[in-house]
DNA sequence: ATTCTTACA
DNA sequence: TGTAAGGA
């Protein structure tokens, strides 16, 4: 089927379905019209594609991840060698030093909020 | 009508 | 990611 079906039969628009291609995690067949051609088992790959993006695993990593999926399995916690949980642990632990930051940052600006709303006049929003 | 690539907001 | 352009 085309990139129209397919983005409707897998739920993302076609412009994901030709970023994945670009980013290497899918590879549709082209058909001789030059359109791609995208199979069940593609579109089945989409899928786990999103599930491991909403989860929170960049890109890179998921591309490490797909050659090693059965294909097809949701989001599965299968068999990883030690070296791809440690990237997936120090992606994490990245994450959380970005909260750490957004969450004085946020601390900051609520300080603020509240001098400036003690200082301004009211009706000054 | 659909899709393709490239590129900008 | 969405969307527009310009061509097939």
């Amino acid at each position: 089927m085309r990139i129209g079906e397919a983005s409707r039969v897998g739920g993302v628009s076609a412009r994901s379905l030709r970023h994945y291609e670009d980013q290497g995690l899918i590879v549709p067949g082209r058909l001789d019209n030059g359109f791609r051609d995208y199979c069940r088992s593609t579109i089945d790959r989409v899928l786990v594609i999103r599930s491991l993006l909403e989860s929170g695993l960049p890109v890179r990593l998921i591309r490490k991840l797909l050659p090693r999926l059965p294909d097809g399995s949701g989001a599965g916690t299968g068999t990883v060698c030690a070296e791809f949980l440690r990237e997936v642990q120090s992606h994490r632990d990245r994450l959380a030093a970005r909260i750490a930051i957004l969450g004085e940052q946020r601390a900051a600006l609520d300080t603020y909020l509240r001098e400036a709303r003690r200082a301004g006049s009211p009706s000054a929003t």
